[in-house]
Parts: structure tokens; sequence; C-alpha cells
DNA sequence: TTGTTCTATTTTCACGTTAAACCAAATCGT
DNA sequence: ACGATTTGGTTTAACGTGAAAATAGAACAA
């Protein structure tokens, strides 16, 4: 391995003026510079950022952190940060940190470890404690859809979500609507789920609709074959419906879209559907899909510029909540 | 910031003792290792893995780099590698690297840097000098779906998986096949492009048909509208086409599809269709799309589960080449 | 007793880098 | 002419850790 000492003895300089030299310190002339440039290209010399980051107590590695990164929810966001790393050419990089069940224990890693000079994350949610030491430590932290008070909380607008794909159905004519929740293993709804439900409720009294308990049903993990056993429930026990909202989002749609076809219901002649997350498959299946689309690309996007600029000191770190609206994406499932 | 010495401080031992005393050293006395795995506790130490990894010369990190990450053929080898660090549960982390154009010098940061012990790669292939530059400094690189000869390869069988899927819509009755490549920005065709041509022509040879350039239709970008464009050019240029074998991909494929549909030319009926990859959507589309399946959350886990045991010295690093066999998966659209 | 061996710990050094303090030679001001 | 400043470096220290060498004290053997 070339270390900076190696390239100080070929050059016949000292390895603190090779450091200056290869940073273009204005205290060193241009011949030592070159000397010391054409010495380092010889010998194939490469910083080592462990020793640079050990010294300098920064990482430039911003650490991005969530439970899994295969689903498209995690992927749209990290489009996003990708196009703003290609367009901001920054000198920070990214790391991604699945935390698998684990999650307080890997932030924690992440900040004490010095992985990372700072951390976005979505789909988990971090502890108060957690919380508090990165704060203590003087660590950014941007949470994308879930809630962390005293850090930058990015949040989508579930509410409000619910609250105009509902609307719509009731406005499209339908009266028994029916609401699919998924609840992912978890003892209590997620936020999101939760606020979803607050909104699809208040729109329904809104229209001097009444909301009913059995009209409501819930999955365990966003899958399409649950959303195959959810319609098959549906029929069993509220063969009346004439509309659903699917907060579980969309594969989970498709799967009762898929069901509903199987046994002969017409979409959206007897039942209309409206799903969330607007992914890509959501235009091509048959019929194309009405749903919410939330703007996870812009909130990666922006998230990593602004975890750049409080890095850069061009920002100051507080606690902030940042709301984004989702939009109603009207398609013929509806 | 916490570091060895505090704790050494607080338990009235030397810096040394804390070390061995934390990770168990049987040289020290349990009377010892309590007093300073309480001190350790009370001020919340945690190690800082940039000096041990200075001084070990092990990062305990696996570099995942690949030009994006947000297709679906790189986010189903992500899912196979999480499920591997799920049931391996090894000490090893990964860190993901999108090179962005720049392939070589991000390689170059990674080995040369210390970034990582040891590389998984995709959708990018390293020129001869960085597998060289990797031979030299012991780091081992596992190169998947792409040429890299000197490091590990893991080859999917592209040429393979298109005589397969030719060979099926030859026997279905189609005579006259189109083929859609990718050439994705690059002047010349990338390998796996031009594997799955070589298949599509010897199929064709083998059953008696002959292939025309003509038939070859090429896409720059793996997008729904860019199927959309290759239909209506195949409909001027070679309207008696009535079969399609998309080696660029479901999506495409799922584009194609929607042109045929929206100028009323039925599928299977008119034209028979075969897609590559099986992505999640091809399912659902309509007619659920017949694709050439590639094991790739296999590759992704067994790629991990290598290197794992490469750098844990428990399988020694040399150049091999694994060619992992796809699978036709047969739907609706032939 | 007195040297020898073992035990539990401490001291010193190294990892590769940057920063701070230092210094010799050249240049400057008066 | 001669101290003061500037130039272009060099030496030393520091970052937080782990490994090797050193050591003090106890146990032990003859």
């Amino acid at each position: 391995m070339i270390t900076i000492k190696d390239v100080a003895k070929l050059a016949g300089v000292s390895h603190t003026t090779v450091s200056l030299a290869l940073r273009d310190s204005p205290s060193i002339t241009d011949k030592t510079k070159e000397k010391v440039k054409a010495a380092a290209k010889q010998l194939n010399y490469h910083p080592n950022y462990l020793a640079q980051s050990l010294v300098s107590g920064k990482t430039n590695v911003i650490g991005v952190v969530s439970n899994f990164f295969s689903s498209t929810f995690e992927m749209e966001i990290l489009k996003g940060i990708e196009q703003s790393i290609v367009t901001l050419n920054t000198e920070y990089k990214i790391n991604l940190f699945a935390t698998l069940e684990k999650n307080d224990q890997v932030l924690r890693d992440i900040c004490l470890g010095r992985h990372a000079d700072g951390v976005i994350l979505f789909s988990i949610s971090p502890s108060p404690e957690t919380i508090k030491l990165y704060n203590e430590n003087n660590f950014p932290m941007i949470v994308i859809d879930e809630k962390a008070e005293g850090a930058i909380e990015i949040a989508l607008d579930n509410y409000h979500g619910a609250y105009i794909a509902t609307e719509h159905l009731i406005n499209s004519g339908r009266k028994n609507l029916a609401l699919v929740l998924g609840d992912s293993n978890r003892e209590e709804l997620g936020l999101s789920q939760k606020e979803r439900k607050e909104g699809f409720i208040q729109a329904l009294h809104d229209h001097g609709l009444q909301f009913s308990e059995r009209n409501q049903f819930f999955i365990r993990d966003y899958y399409f074959e649950e959303g195959q056993l959810v319609f098959k429930r549906m029929q069993r026990y509220c063969p009346d419906v004439d509309g659903i909202f699917c907060a579980a989002g969309d594969t989970v749609a498709y799967g009762i879209m898929m069901e509903a076809k199987a046994n002969h219901i017409n979409i959206p002649g007897e039942i209309s559907i409206i799903g969330y997350d607007d992914i890509f498959a959501s235009s091509i299946v048959d019929p194309p899909l009405t749903s919410v689309r939330q703007p996870l690309f812009k909130i990666g996007k922006n998230s990593y510029a602004s975890m750049v600029n409080i890095l850069e000191g061009k920002e100051e770190f507080r606690p902030t909540k940042f709301v984004y609206e989702p939009q109603l994406i009207l398609r013929s499932s509806v």
C-alpha cells in the first residue's frame, strides 16, 4: 500500500509537503508541486480516506437508512437522491444502510461509530432516545414519512391523499366504500396508514356518509396475493361494496382488481378502485388504476440537497416539518 | 465525542485494558472487565470504526457498485443481497456506490481509498487496468452480468435465454420474427444484448429460418415509451412481423403491447411477444407477458455469501466464471 | 532465599493523514 | 547594516484504536 510517505521519499521532500502540494496549498512552489505530483502519479498514490476522516472528523458520507431498499417506495426516493447527486456533483457519497429490524442499533452505530456525517431515513421511525443522541452529537437527521420530533421531518400528507381519493369515489357516485389498510406485522397501525384512515373517514363524513368498521380490511404484507385474499373476504362479508380505497398501495390494489376480474366483476362498472403510490405498473394494468401519487422523487432529491447544505454549513440544522402534497392521478378504474 | 481514553480514565485503567476488556480478552480479570464495561456504558461509549479500520486494515464493508440502483434489475439483485445479509447475520455491512458514469474512477477510489474490503458490481464493466489494480491489491471483485476477465464473473446465459425464447415463438407457429435490442447510449451493443442477439440468430438458423437485419430494432433507453415508438416503426417497415422477441426487457415489451393494443392488433392472435427479465408487472399486464426470467435474486444472495466467505478466508479468491441459466416463464402473450 | 515463570496490566509504537509549531534562508525597510 | 518579515518548507503532534514490547507483582520451584 502506497502512502504519503512513499511519495515524500521519492520526491525528496517531507510528507507534509506532499500533503500540502497535493491539495494545492499556496505555500508550496509550483516547481515542488510538479515534482510531488509526478511522484504521486508514478507510484499510483491515492489518499487513504480512513486516515483523512479520522483526523478531519468528517466522512463525506451521507447515510441513507431504511428497512429495505427493495420496494418501489424506497426505489423512487433513491432515484431522486441519485438525480440530486448527479446534478449537485458534490464530494458527498451516500451509503445505504439496511436496518433489518434493529433500527435504533444501526442508527446508533452510524452516529457514534462515525459511519457518516448525517442520515436520511425512511420506512423506519427513530426512537426519541435516538433523536436525542443525534442532537447531542450534532448529527443531522432527515426523516421521510415517519414521525420524528426533533429531527427534520419530511411529511407526506397522507390525510389529504386519502381525502381526495375518497372524495373522488363519492363524487363518481359510489355510496358504499371499503378501506384497505396495511399493518405490516406491527401491533399498531403505522403513522401513514393511520392518517389515511382519518382522511377516509373525514371525507365520508363531509359527504354525509357513515364510516363502518365492517368495511375496513387489513393486510399483513404489501403483496399482490394479499390483495386477492382481501377481495375474497370482501365478497363474503361486504358483497355490496361499490368502491374501494386501497390505502395499502397499488400492488395490493392490483391483487384486488385481478381477483375481481377472475370473478367476472367489472371494474369500474360494478366496483371502482383507487390505489396509493402510483407506481409504474398502474398505468399499464387493465384497467389502468386511478392512484394517489406522492412526490417521492422530488422528496429524495430535496432531502439530499438539504443534507448537503447542512453539512456544508450553508444551512442551519433545526427541527422542522415539511409537508408534501399528493396528487390524484385519474385513470379508468373509477 | 467519547473515546476509549475517557472510559479508561473513569475506570481507572489504561486505554489498552479497556480495548482488551471490551473485546473479552482472556488476559483481563472478570472484575476489571466488569468495571470497564460499566464505565463504557455509563459514558455511552462506542468504538470509532474509522480508527479501528485504520489500524486493522479491514473495513468490514462490502461495496456494492452499480451505475444506478433504481431499475428492477438492480432491485432484484439487491433483494437477494439483503436476504443473504439477514440469513448469514455476519459483521459485514454493505455500502452502495452509484458510479454515475465515472465507473473506473469510483472503483479505483473504493480499492485504494479503502472504502471497502471487496466489491460486488453489476451494470458496469470494469476496465482491464482496474481489474489488474484490484488483483495487485488483493481486493476481491465479483462482477455480475458483465465481462471481467481476472475477476469472479457471474454470467447470465443470455445466449440461451434468447435461444429458448426464440424457439418458443417458432414452435408456436411464428415465422417472421422481429428482434428488439437496447443499446443504451453506447456506441457498441452491451455484452448481454450482443449475446441475446446471437442466441436469437442461432435459434432461427436451427429451425431453417433466416435472420434479416431489417427485422432488428434498437432502442436507446429502456423505457415504456421507447417500446411504443419501436412498434410504430415496426408497423411501417415490417408490417408482416408475427412474433417479437424483446431482448430489451419487459418494460419495453409493455410499450410494444400497449401500442399494438391501441392499433387494435390482437396479442397473441396476430402477433406474439416475449420479453426479458420477468419483472413483477409481467404477470398482471393484459395479456400476461411470456418472459425470460433470470435468477437475479439467487445471484445476489450467492454473490454476497461468496464475498463473505472470501473475506473471512474460508474461500480462496481466484478468477472464475459461474453461469446461471435463465428460465422461460410461459404466459398468454404467445 | 533467590532466581524463574506466569499473570495482569501498562507503556510504547504504529496505522496514514492534517494541523500547528517551528525554522533556516531570503527579502525588506529604514 | 541589521533586525523584522516573508517564503518555503520541515518537524512534531494529534486523531482513536490495536498490537507488540515492557513491567510490576505474585506464585513457584529448588
